[in-house]
DNA sequence: CTAATATGTGAGCGAGCGCTCGCATTTCCA
DNA sequence: TGGAAATGCGAGCGCTCGCTCACATATTAG
């Protein structure tokens, strides 16, 4: 038998009362973890946030870890669908306008609650699911390589796979810091900033093409 | 009496036996940190690996955060202070030669100790070091700021302080992703790329200017 | 209704943690 | 050179943590 990570469910709920347990139990996760910290947040404690007791938080989740992976692995999994999607959403428009509706939903992504995205974000080392996002942060950096693949003659890069790396890697990290971070640029101004960098850096220049 | 922060050093080493305890206990620290992760570094395996009993390691340090807080903190000065000297160094140079010469730094800074530099990244948020570390990024965003005010015309943007914010937010984040998290690009290639980057954001096209 | 299964409970175990303190050793200086 | 000051030591205290298990309750199926 293989080997039963320590971030692997325990068993799955199966009817709705469990599933409404494993749903509060996550919930707490976050909740104690944005208000305690990590060392704080005992599996006590987030039993406890949660309304249920330490026993049936171990039917469900083998470790603390465990707990925080799951957390983290939906917040990525709502992140990646999202954004996938909104690349596919904008395949057919001219560059500097599917830049700028990315850049826009990125930013708003991160508005929605920066607060738990700030502490998402700093436990991804710590459950080991630094493999997991770069793999989302790979296939959403296909994605984009699809989409300027046939406009190739607008670009003014040879080495997309590094420009592409570097974009997307650029945009992910500018509305993390400007957005949960360093709060209070507006996001008119933000969104058409880092598209300005975005674009600017992508398109070649005029005579040139 | 002010209440001494977790974080304060408790005495200081006077005589240089206990210095070389106290760099002992901090490199002991780093090791210790890279090797095992933050939960299992106790401190007493640190005084172990530092070749010290815990009992001297807490005549110097009050606490095991105040442990991590001195790493990180000796890191972030280390990496100013090279930082600020080379923005000093290029005051005089054109942008894209000054952009060049700042970049190759960040990213060899970056390729001295890559998992070490993973390892403090990471710590920074626990360490509540964040406020630290922000108020160093703006002591350097000024410093760039500084440089980029006389050359106004050669500039694109009229938010001059949003614009800085963005450019120093995405050379230190493009160069720690691509150096420490994604290594394997030519350090050639990402200078070239990074560079193109950040002159093309900031300096304006050459009909208007 | 009843048996079987799924789910929920929480006192408490063993382990390891951060940290202290009384004492030993080294260094300094009059 | 001797006593004071600085430094080093490490057994072990008190505590909290992650986690288990024997048992109770709720739900489902026949």
């Amino acid at each position: 038998m293989a080997l039963r990570a320590r971030t692997d469910p325990r068993k799955s709920p199966q009817q709705s009362r469990s599933e409404a347990t494993v749903e509060a139990i996550v919930q707490a996760t976050a909740r104690v973890l944005v208000k305690e910290g990590y060392d704080r947040a005992s599996t006590n404690r987030i039993a406890a946030a949660a309304g249920v007791s330490v026993g049936s938080l171990y039917q469900y989740f083998p470790s603390k870890e465990a707990l925080v992976a799951a957390l983290v692995d939906r917040h990525i999994e709502e992140m990646t669908a999202m954004l996938e999607a909104s690349i596919d959403a904008v395949h057919g428009a001219p560059i500097p306008v599917a830049a700028r509706a990315l850049v826009e939903l990125m930013i708003r992504a991160h508005a929605v609650n920066p607060k738990l995205h700030k502490v998402i974000a700093e436990q991804v080392p710590r459950t080991g699911r630094l493999n997991r996002l770069h793999e989302v942060e790979r296939r959403v950096a296909d994605r984009i390589r699809a989409y300027l693949e046939p406009r190739r003659s607008e670009l003014r890069t040879t080495n997309l796979e590094l420009s592409v790396f570097l974009l997307v890697s650029a945009v992910e990290s500018l509305t993390h810091a400007a957005v949960v971070e360093h709060p209070g640029f507006s996001v008119e101004a933000l969104a058409d900033e880092i598209t300005a960098l975005v674009v600017r850096y992508v398109m070649c220049d005029p005579p040139s093409c």
